[in-house]
DNA sequence: GATGAATGAGTCTTCATTCAT
DNA sequence: AATGAATGAAGACTCATTCAT
């Protein structure tokens, strides 16, 4: 009467991916000190000592969701990298950070998991991927502004320091999201680019 | 014979700002839970016993700080009501702002450790006192934005929107400063106003 | 697979007492102060940690042993209230105490600890709930002592202090059985009455 | 002008005795682990170094405290000695511990210091030797009371046992004044000795 | 002799991790 | 695979003791 194979690697990866969502949240809204193991298994619905089966330390469950928003990273840069030209790109990946951070405060947290993962110094060996492929980003990033300015498509100015300021305004905002809650008024994509994007006759935005 | 008061109080004030300056860096860069107050006793070079005689608990020693930037932002409230008009008001902020972050680290510290706390829920009582003069600040920002708007000199567009938008900015600013570190550009008064003051003639920024 | 509920409650509830024997004897032996929960857990044979499954702080274990002691008290207070004659009852209570006194070390430790917790002041709130409930059964004797008075089975004097002196002398007794060890000497029930019940013909002691 | 070496000793010798006066005090008040150095230095108006000029340790400080106490004991004991008649020296004896008691909440605290430390394990070498003394004591009683037996003034029975409740009860009486504290009743001390002496026609106490 | 700032060992408590079942 | 009892290392905090002055 023992499981099959398939069912026991059905059940393991059901399990893992409550302990994943569990762990996201908890650590998303409580930060990663004040989140206990025990806090994870009961929002899981699991034992503790399952998590254990399917990770090593909490350290590695933290990592396994700094991976994730490594990969997230990874494909905006793919992005990045296809052939769009630079005001039709920054004005889409505006509006998909907009609707990420107004749709949960979840997802702000993770922006500020994120941008708070590269401030500490005693760091786990995937924030520091973190880190670097946040660099990367911020580079490609002054690379289309500078694309863009070519093209007379964005505004002039130093592409690093627009670059600098297009970044401290989304994680800016992020944190005014959890900051202000229900009070956080909702913005448009103009709002995050009027400094960055030439105004077009007919979509005038003063 | 004995040191004199006046000795003994020396000593002490040294021994008060050592802790004060480590814990600030420390608790910025790591926050509350993960900073242990050996750590701090480490970072200042004293041992763990002594910072008892200064602060009673971790707890208090936190509170000193978030009481330390609640007092900053007073000052920062007082300044928002004397009666300068709006566009020199914020010209001004602005420079503030900047000169402070860019001069030392301990100044970008303190916005770390205020964006810091509207993330960290329930840590301590003085950070619900923080999070309710942000608001205040935030408000008149609303209104100044509002009476510059009425005299011409700022921008269009939802007051409150653009004050979010401002501190959204300053906020991520002092962010990425500890970020970069090195790489962090210099700025300008005007990359953070373009969004929110009109152009004169003769200034153009562009 | 996985211990059953009843395994667990077993093991439970074993650990539990073995965690109460050991602080009953440290905790009367060396008072609260000095009783560490290292003590405690090495008594007991135990990881310091297990200590805190059953209870929350040293402090509500000491409660606990506080309040087991309360209950037995309120049982002889519900003993004083039956209706039997004072005589019978004061010696039938005697009788009780010396057994209990001379069947184990646990049962002076129980009164060693409320000896104690009248000297002790300020350690926990439970323990001025014990000094209530003693005041009482103080009270309780007293009344006992003047009906048993008027009935003509109990010697004249002042009710409170015949009350006093009998308390003294079961507690006193408590304390020099831990103090002579093997050198305490077995008591009979008349040791303790021989000052408070008259001598009735035939079965004289002197 | 430097004091002169008498001087010197005349301060060195008020120090010692303001320390050992606020020791006492407060370890009988407290007890041992509740009473911290500052506490005493406090109580004495001195500051916590220079106890340690006095007193290597607080250990040393409190088996000054025994030592004294052992002392009185000793006395007792030579008063035991001598060549007074039984009866007469128990009554001169129980007078004097009544007045004690009765005089001052601290020599009760004083009583169940003695008691107490006989009763703790972990004792130091001066608690031992007060462990020792009492026990002669209790024999000396011994002694005595056999001795006032043979004389026909004692009541018959175990000296030993004899002995035993006659210590229980000053202990207890002890701990009772510190239980009841207001209502605590005089004693007479005939209180004490009716068990053990026999009355004589004229002065009848029942 | 005298002070009190400074130290660090030791205590209570939490929680990541292990392990018997 | 799953449980949760058990462990013990680590953190906040206290306080006996030392030491510069």
């Amino acid at each position: 009467m023992v499981r099959s194979k398939e069912q026991n690697e059905r059940m393991s990866h059901v399990t893992r991916e409550k302990i994943i969502e569990a762990a996201l949240s908890l650590f998303a809204y409580k930060g990663y000190a004040l989140t206990t193991i025990k806090d994870v298994s009961k929002t899981a619905g699991i034992s503790t000592g399952l998590i254990y089966r399917h990770f090593h330390s909490k350290e590695e469950l933290f990592d396994t969701l700094i991976e994730m928003a490594i990969i997230e990273i990874k494909e905006l840069i793919n992005f990045l990298d296809t052939d769009i030209n630079p005001k039709d790109m920054i004005n889409s990946l505006v509006e998909k950070i907009i609707a990420g951070i107004e749709s949960s405060e979840l997802i702000a947290h993770y922006y500020l998991l994120v941008s708070r993962s590269f401030i500490d110094n005693d760091v786990t060996k995937q924030q520091e991927n973190l880190k670097t492929i946040n660099l990367i980003l911020f580079q490609k990033m002054s690379n289309l502004i500078e694309k863009g300015q070519q093209l007379g498509e964005l505004k002039e100015g130093n592409a690093d320091k627009l670059s600098l300021l297009f970044f401290s305004l989304t994680q800016g905002i992020a944190s005014m999201k959890l900051f202000l809650e229900d009070k956080f008024i909702a913005l448009e994509s103009q709002d995050l680019t009027v400094f960055l994007i030439n105004e077009e006759k007919g979509e005038e935005y003063v």
